[in-house]
DNA sequence: CTTGTATTTGCAACCAGTTTCAATAAAAAT
DNA sequence: ATTTTTATTGAAACTGGTTGCAAATACAAG
């Protein structure tokens, strides 16, 4: 479970510099139980090296995605969160009536994904997605 | 086919105030063939009225998309298109490699759908939906 | 046709995220 | 060890969108 050596070792074997920066923004990652923004990122770093960049964040949290390292989830709350790829996709419906969040089995969409490539010739990427909607008390 | 004052109706049906402002918004959604943008149709009502706020803008879309008059769609290029409700649902497929956008239909998601409102009592809000991923070539 | 009031607007400040560009630092070449 | 190349960073400006608040106005009631 060393998740922040593996992210690390997958940047520079892709040919990315380790560097300082990127290797605190990793850790910060991957320390998160839950998904963690880009500000919380951030503040964690910035109280230790204050001179550190928010944009140096966005464009790490940008290229990890890029890579498939990490994915994204917009839950609605104006800003987005990111979660270690290795430690599982799921999916969430978001009531925009009450806020509830419920969470969805992975393979619920896989009969959609399937669908897409058959008939599309298209490959979703459909991890971490959620899906906004009403909850039964909502609608 | 009067879609303007179909919408303008709806909205003081339900009490809200016939501005000249909201009526200019509607009629620029209206009047557009494909999707939309909060700029182009700020552009459009500012050219005639150069004292309209683009916060007026998101405002009165804000309030539409609440009321299920138009639909929003994020096609990933950094800003959000609206369209109104009555002239149909459709869905993208957005290819993230050579950006192609591949329209779907409809009733492919109708499954997804059920099942969700079967399984989870949760009712999907799937108007419009746009599915990142990549098309055969760029995968 | 005026008056009262709640809704709506314009403005300015703000927020999350992106981009440009010159300065810096890692790795490669000498 | 020094230089050269190239990726990366920090700073500042910018983008799309949102928010708080005081001023304006649509509409209802008199």
């Amino acid at each position: 479970m060393e998740q922040p050596r593996d992210m690390a070792s997958k940047l520079s074997e892709q040919g990315y510099r380790l560097t300082p920066q990127r290797l605190m923004i990793l850790s910060a990652i991957d320390n998160s139980d839950n998904h963690i923004s880009a500000d919380e990122i951030y503040a964690q770093i910035v109280a230790k090296y204050p001179n550190v960049n928010i944009s140096t964040v966005y464009r790490t949290l940008e290229l990890l995605k890029r890579l498939g390292l990490v994915t994204e989830t917009d839950l609605g709350e104006g800003r987005v969160r990111y979660h270690p790829a290795v430690k599982g996709h799921h999916h969430h419906l978001l009531c925009q009536g009450c806020g509830a969040i419920i969470d969805l089995d992975e393979p619920l969409l896989a009969s959609l994904k399937n669908t897409l490539l058959r008939e599309y010739n298209f490959l979703p990427d459909l991890r971490h997605l959620a899906i906004l909607g009403r909850c039964l008390k909502c609608s």
